[in-house]
DNA sequence: CTTGAAAATAATAACTATTACTGTTTTTAT
DNA sequence: ATAAAAACAGTAATAGTTATTATTTTCAAG
């Protein structure tokens, strides 16, 4: 039984995380916690999200590009990246747990999370190509 | 434009995948494809892999564990990881089209495409279970 | 307040999955 | 047959992430 004990730089990056909404990766963190803290290493940000996902203070997210993203909105809610410009974008579907259970009818074992991960063009980059 | 020209080592790949319904990783090819081909190199085997994909006649995918998975079948559908044994099986869910449809209702954008990961656990690992 | 054990840190090394490079071999259209 | 384009094997390089280690910080108990 590990007992959890403050630091000021975990402190830091749930702050920082918590004011975004764009799905920072652990390298966009770094560059940013960096400086409050000049020198905190990438390390201990990487140790520091596993740690708050891991406890569920913050979730991980992969949605395809290589590179895990990190989210201080643990509700249920969807993604999608703008094959454009690149961003990840929240989507909150009403109701997606339906999906889940009408999955449950296809399958022969047990569906208990579902991750749905959308791509398309965001607003920003439809306005952008509007232009031309 | 560059031309495709007929390659052993590619035929060998594909066919190995067409025989598979376990979305295997590049290592797992690599491993099988070798015992025809024994000194076939894993750059080979990425490289055939992705050619592959980029001309659509497989598809690359990420399950959410590290490592890209390739699949021979290329018809719109969904996977499901089983959290216990690990394995990576398909889903046909009718009608997904509809939850693509549907997102769009709540974004701004444009969305293309979708992808759904479940997770839980398989049919397998159920009776395991079931035997204590 | 001290103190000391547990936890966290910075710095760095190691690891894993994947892509890039290079000189040689294979394919295929002429 | 030949020669240009493509693919190859072998290897090096890259990117993202995790592990190691010696030092520093936290914090409960005295």
């Amino acid at each position: 039984m590990k007992s959890l004990k403050y630091s000021r730089q975990r402190e830091c990056i749930k702050t920082f995380l918590m004011g975004r909404k764009d799905h920072p990766t652990a390298d966009t963190v770094y560059m940013h916690v960096r400086q409050e803290y000049p020198n905190i290493s990438l390390g201990t940000v990487y140790r520091n999200l596993t740690l708050l996902s891991d406890i569920g203070e913050i979730s991980r997210l992969n949605v395809g590009d290589g590179v895990d993203r990190f989210d201080a909105d643990t509700s249920p809610h969807q993604h999608i990246v703008c094959t454009c410009c690149g961003c990840v974008q929240d989507i909150y579907l009403p109701d997606a747990e339906k999906i889940l259970n009408y999955a449950g009818n296809f399958y022969g074992g047990i569906i208990t999370t579902q991750t749905i991960n959308f791509r398309g063009t965001c607003s920003d980059c439809l306005k952008i190509s509007n232009n031309n």
